[in-house]
DNA sequence: GTCACTTTGTGCCTGTGTTCACAAGCGGTT
DNA sequence: AACCGCTTGTGAACACAGGCACAAAGTGAC
């Protein structure tokens, strides 16, 4: 959605602490950040359940996810106890608690709209089907394509989006279009009843409320990476002033830290 | 991944005690999510711009930005003072800082791995040089590929990374190869001085300290929307429980959380 | 049974990011 | 020149995420 402008304050009680449910099915409120470790950690957990590992400790897990320990534990604990004290975490059990709690094993039904390039590179891409996702439908602009089969789903023309959503109950909509279509293409999906979006195109997209919008942007991430050059070569500058002077120390980096941090004087 | 830590220098307001350059274009400490808003802001400027539009108001450019204006104006904030008060901000100005402090007046050189469909979609997306990225190389595995020009760049074969990477003087490296290849990759372009490295495989990359990562993975982005699905779902089961239940809190908890980006924070 | 060892789960504390609310500042108007 | 409406910039309050350190809880040896 556009905002989340959501009157936060009107019923604000005294005591603004998340109420838990206690409801032992459904997960207590797992922060967002926390959210996107546990896909992570899924994936991980995959490629050791290949391996034949059947336990795992949380430090294991945690360098293998590229996080800390602490914050593992911490992250699974939001799902209750999944592990045994002196031992570990046994790996089925945990993987089919992260796939309970992540709905993966609802079957979401995908509807990919754009077969161009991204279109084929994300239909092709197998860990769409391995992790419960079904893609049911694929939708292009251009009727030269309606028809060619795609990672074994066929082209449908973007005309029958409404009513193909609609009949196949589509849960997820991918929106893999340029950026001049993609408003367009998303307001179309919204119509058809799908509340959860998926975005690479390069626009912001406005949806009314309760419609969900995840976005991945090419562009952005090179530029954020173009931010922590510009910022690392603004460090150098400053550490070579900074080591005018000789007895500083032979040539170590000194100002990064163990963990590639850097910390200006 | 590295993270950014600064000890926060604040003191008397005249001057900021960071002894760091005194250059214009180098900002103080910008908090990370910041940075990829910067990177949002600036691309719904440049749409703004092509309308003819020179001024905006925080109002404005924050709802087309999907954002808070509170938000928008401190993020702006922490590049100084760009706007003009009872009036907003002038366009051109503002897409100049913003540009000079996403360091992408640079020109960075990009050497992308992998030319399958990911490959090619990426390759052929303008915004790329738009933004000041230069494709600069092109690598494949396939030697059936090495000679074919994508967007305008010639294949060239997996053995020659290091030699052309060190020639070229590549600044970012983005992985597009299946998820096997992905940490040879990876490891090819650290040894040949890559410090930036933009990665669509769905594995977790180790890198030595140093060097850093941000990942953009599909999977995960589905599985998070997967969740939010779910939530949703058990919300509403919640909601209908809860009016049989008047011992549950009182609050409607805001159910889904609305809008996501792609941060790797 | 008990002891030593391992690993989880969590309370606390610190730093970071977000939101609110308002004073300061600018342009136009009378 | 003094006012008025509008918008920025920011201080302060608040919610959130991260990390440490340790008690609780399990296993295996003897």
């Amino acid at each position: 959605m556009s905002q989340h402008h959501q009157a936060r304050g009107a019923l604000a009680p005294p005591r603004p602490t998340v109420p838990v449910r206690a409801d032992p099915t459904t997960p207590r409120s797992v922060p967002e950040a926390t959210v996107v470790r546990l896909a992570v950690y899924l994936r991980v957990l995959g490629a050791l359940a290949e391996a034949g590992t059947t336990t795992v400790s949380s430090e294991e897990l945690a360098t293998a996810a590229g996080v800390g320990s602490a914050k593992l534990r911490k992250d699974l604990s939001f799902l209750g106890s999944n592990g045994t004290r002196g031992v570990g975490y046994d790996v089925p059990r945990l993987v089919a608690r992260l796939e309970a709690t992540l709905g993966l094993d609802r079957g979401h039904r995908v509807a990919l709209v754009g077969a161009g390039n991204l279109g084929h590179a994300l239909a092709g891409y197998d860990g769409f089907s391995r992790r419960g996702f079904e893609l049911a439908a694929l939708f292009d602009k251009n009727r030269a394509r309606v028809g060619e089969r795609v990672g074994g789903t066929a082209v449908r023309h973007l005309d029958e989006l409404d009513a193909v959503c609609t009949e196949l109950d589509i849960t997820i909509g991918v929106v893999a279009t340029p950026a001049d279509a993609a408003q367009d293409v998303c307001d179309r999906l919204v119509a058809a009843g799908v509340r959860c979006i998926l975005n690479f195109a390069p626009v912001v997209l406005q949806v009314p409320d309760g419609v969900d919008v995840r976005k991945v942007d090419l562009a952005v991430e090179m530029q954020v990476l173009s931010f922590h050059m510009a910022r690392r070569a603004a460090e150098i500058i400053g550490d070579a002033a900074h080591e005018l002077d000789p007895t500083a120390g032979p040539g170590v980096r000194a100002p990064v830290t163990a963990n590639g941090t850097v910390v200006l004087p």
